[in-house]
DNA sequence: AAAAATTGCGCAATGTCCTTGCAAATTTGG
DNA sequence: CCAAATTTGCAAGGACATTGCGCAATTTTT
C-alpha cells in the first residue's frame, strides 16, 4: 500500500495514542473528521494497522522478572521447528520469540512475576519444549527501553 | 492497587483489542456502561493501563529486518552506563534495550529496512555508542511470537 | 447488634463523537 | 488537456461515553 505524509502522521499519533479520538486525530493531521474516518479505515483494511492493545504495567500486575532465553534444537528439519514453535506459542509467559541465525536457533523473552515464578516456568513449560540441545538464559536487571514499535518519525525524515 | 476478576476481564480483552468501545467492553465483562467506564478510568488513573497504542505492521513499512544485538561496557560505573543508555534512546531504530546479567551488558533489538539499512544504523548509531568493548549481532530470521504483554488469562487461573 | 459510612452498582439524560450520503475539488492517466 | 477516478468537506442521523443521582450491599463504628 501507498502510503503518504499524511497517513504517516496518522500512524505516528496512533503509535503514541491508541485511543486518540478520530475527532482529534483529524485535527492533529490537518484533515475533516470524515476523511481521516476513511484513511484510518484503509490503513485498518490493508493491514498496515495490525490493531490496537493495551499496555499494561507488568509491575503492577507483579511482573517483575524479564528473562532472555537462547537456545538450540536438535535439528533445522520443518517437523523439529514447527513442534517446537507451536509448544512455545502455548505458554503465556513467553512474550517474544524469534528463530535466529547465529550461535541460538532461537531467542525467547519469558516474563515472570519473581525468581520462584520463573522456577515453576522453567520446570513446566521451558523444560517441556521438544527438540531443545542446549539453553543458556540471562536475566533482565532493568529495562531501558521498549518501544511499541520503530519510531515513524525518523522513516519519514529518511524516506520522504 | 487491588483488582478482582472483573478488572482481570477488562485488562485481558483491552490487550486484545485496545479500542473496544466501552459499550461492547461492558457487555464481555457483565457491567453496565457506566460502571465499566467508572473502571477503566480507574485502571488507567492507577497506572495498571500504561496506555494505548496501535500496532502497526513493520513488514509494510519495509521494516523487514530484527537484529539482536549483545555488548559489554568497558566499566559498570554509573556514569557509563547513564552515558551509553542516553544514546542508546537517540536512536530511533532501537526498540528494545534490557541492562542484563550474564555474559554481555546489554541486549538491544534493532529494526532495520534491509540489510543495508542496518549496515547504516551499525555505521552511524552502534558504533557511535560510547563505552562498548565487546559486541555480537544475529539476524532474526523470523518472527515466532511478538505479544505486546504478558498473557493474563493464565495469571486468573492461577491467582484466583 | 444496630446505625452510620463507604463502596459499587444501574438508570437516565446530555453532550460528544463516529459514520454515511452527496456534491465539489483535486489528482491521475491517456 | 480533458476525462475518469479518487479524495475531500459538509451535514445529518445514529451511536456512544460520561456524569449525576438514587439504591443496595458490605464494612466499620459505636
Amino acid at each position: 500500500m501507498q502510503l503518504d505524509t499524511i497517513d504517516y502522521a496518522i500512524l505516528n499519533a496512533l503509535q503514541k495514542d491508541g485511543r486518540l479520538a478520530n475527532a482529534s486525530l483529524a485535527e492533529k493531521v490537518g484533515l475533516s473528521a470524515s476523511a481521516c474516518s476513511r484513511r484510518l479505515d484503509t490503513l485498518e483494511k490493508s493491514g498496515v494497522i495490525r490493531g490496537y492493545y493495551a499496555r499494561v504495567s507488568n509491575k503492577q500486575l507483579g511482573h517483575n522478572l524479564t528473562a532472555i532465553v537462547n537456545l538450540s534444537l536438535s535439528g533445522q528439519f520443518t517437523k523439529t521447528l514447527n513442534e517446537f514453535e507451536a509448544a512455545v506459542k502455548r505458554c503465556p509467559n513467553i512474550v517474544v520469540c524469534y528463530l535466529m541465525s547465529g550461535e541460538y536457533d532461537y531467542t525467547l523473552h519469558v516474563v515472570a512475576k519473581d525468581l520462584a515464578d520463573y522456577e515453576r516456568i522453567h520446570r513446566d513449560w521451558l523444560t517441556a519444549l521438544p527438540h531443545v540441545v542446549k539453553i543458556n538464559s540471562s536475566f533482565a536487571l532493568r529495562e531501558v527501553i521498549d518501544r511499541p514499535n520503530v519510531g515513524i518519525d525518523a522513516d519519514l525524515a529518511r524516506s520522504v
